[in-house]
DNA sequence: ATTACGTTTTTGGCATACCAAATGCCACGA
DNA sequence: TCGTGGCATTTGGTATGCCAAAAACGTAAT
């Protein structure tokens, strides 16, 4: 909708459109922080010690360079995500998730990718779900995924999203993602441990196959129960990942 | 945990644990604005005029009577769950959702809901899930909810809420509960409309039998389905609700 | 040595002041 | 009349400073 005063453009203003891009919008101090803290948060791995992980405020603000406003405006939103707790007068610690927690969000990603999955069967390309496989090529039976778990679990992930993407729904891409960045904070648990990654690889490609048979039902089961079975691995296994 | 050193007590501190609850935590005038911004938001109809809602960060602090700082604090916790989104040098704007955003949620809440479903048929009583029909009780032939569509619209939504709450699942309860203020910001659409509103009731009936049955893939399916039939109707008829 | 009590330090909450960019208004001139 | 330029205003962004509560520390009395 171009603005009718423009319609006639004015005489020093070129005819032609030049790459004028839209200039830097030079993101916020503020999101910056978000962003910095988000990904501190994320990397560091919080189950390893066993007291609270806190934070200073004014020990992030002097070591971001910044004051401690943006950093706090910064807390607030992580906050709301869930990954930090302040107290008043005590600190702001790092939230640590119990297992059960862990478990119920997992469970809650199965129903979202099991309703993707439902839509891609009615939406998407074939070629884009066939393209799903191209995640999996570098393992075959002569490269077994347990052997490489570090490199399955990557491409596992990489999988889950771009399965999710698929669906075309920004709700649930924006969901399971934020589902996903609070369950990876189990390292230990990468998203299947060894003992899974056997099964896991042929039950992806079950998936595929359902999607590209845009077997509505088939394919929401298998989506819903392969990521169900996570949520069973982890209740009945967890007690070693977490202590 | 009790500290250890209070196990003796102290001689001025009374034997017997009086009524000490943990005194007021007097949430913080940043929480207070958070919710009151939120209500707000909440009870305005953003979609009654053309032209995008504002809201001005000096005019809130002294509506609210405080600094501009946790009225800040408060609008980044509100852009984070995607109420606001604030520009610079703009402004801070109410969101307005378009109807396939809607639809989105919709979709992303039967998800949800269809999962519940699924964990009730496995661990919530009896008892609890046959009095999800006491929400109905005021309707029969004789009393149509089409002909009480407000008060139908109430009761729906709590039904709604009673049933995820059986999940006994705080990601999903908390997941839903998220998506369902951001769909009820349409009060056009009262959570189905009047031509909606007559086979809303028997498929209440009908999730609510699959839940006593146990019956899982049956529950899980017509839970689903319901919810998805509310976004396929708001897909169809939304055009009217949406100017 | 241990406990009670007072002082210091730490920490998040809040208010205030200033900045810079974007906008809008208005006067001036072709 | 139209458009050009610039100044005043508006608005979010950021930096600072102070406050009060709570924890940490230290000292003195038993």
């Amino acid at each position: 909708m171009p603005d009718p005063k423009q319609t006639k453009a004015s005489p020093n203003m070129a005819d032609t459109d030049i790459a004028i891009v839209r200039i830097a919008p030079e993101t916020s101090f503020k999101n910056k922080a978000y962003e910095a803290l988000k990904e501190a948060i994320l990397k560091m791995d919080i189950y390893a010690t066993p007291e609270p992980v806190m934070l200073d405020e004014r020990a992030l603000s002097e070591r971001l360079g910044v004051s401690r406003t943006p950093i706090r405006e910064a807390i607030a939103m992580l906050e709301q995500d869930g990954f930090v707790k302040t107290v008043p007068r005590r600190g702001i610690i790092v939230v640590r998730r119990t297992k059960s927690e862990i478990v119920d969000m997992i469970r809650a990603w199965a129903a979202l990718e099991s309703m993707a999955a439902r839509l891609i069967t009615t939406t998407a390309r074939k070629k884009d779900i066939s393209a799903l496989r191209d995640f999996f090529k570098d393992f075959s039976d002569d490269r077994l995924p347990q052997d490489h778990v570090e490199e399955y679990s990557k491409a596992n992930i990489a999988f889950h999203q771009a399965l999710i993407s698929l669906s075309e729904s920004p709700v649930l891409v924006d969901l399971t993602n934020d589902l996903l960045l609070h369950v990876r904070g189990y390292r230990q648990l990468t998203i299947g441990r060894k003992d899974r990654t056997a099964t896991s690889l042929p039950e992806h490609l079950g998936i595929i196959e359902a999607l590209e048979a845009r077997d509505t039902e088939l394919a929401e089961k298998r989506a819903r129960d392969h990521t169900l079975g996570l949520a069973a691995y982890v209740e009945a296994h967890g007690q070693e990942l977490f202590t």
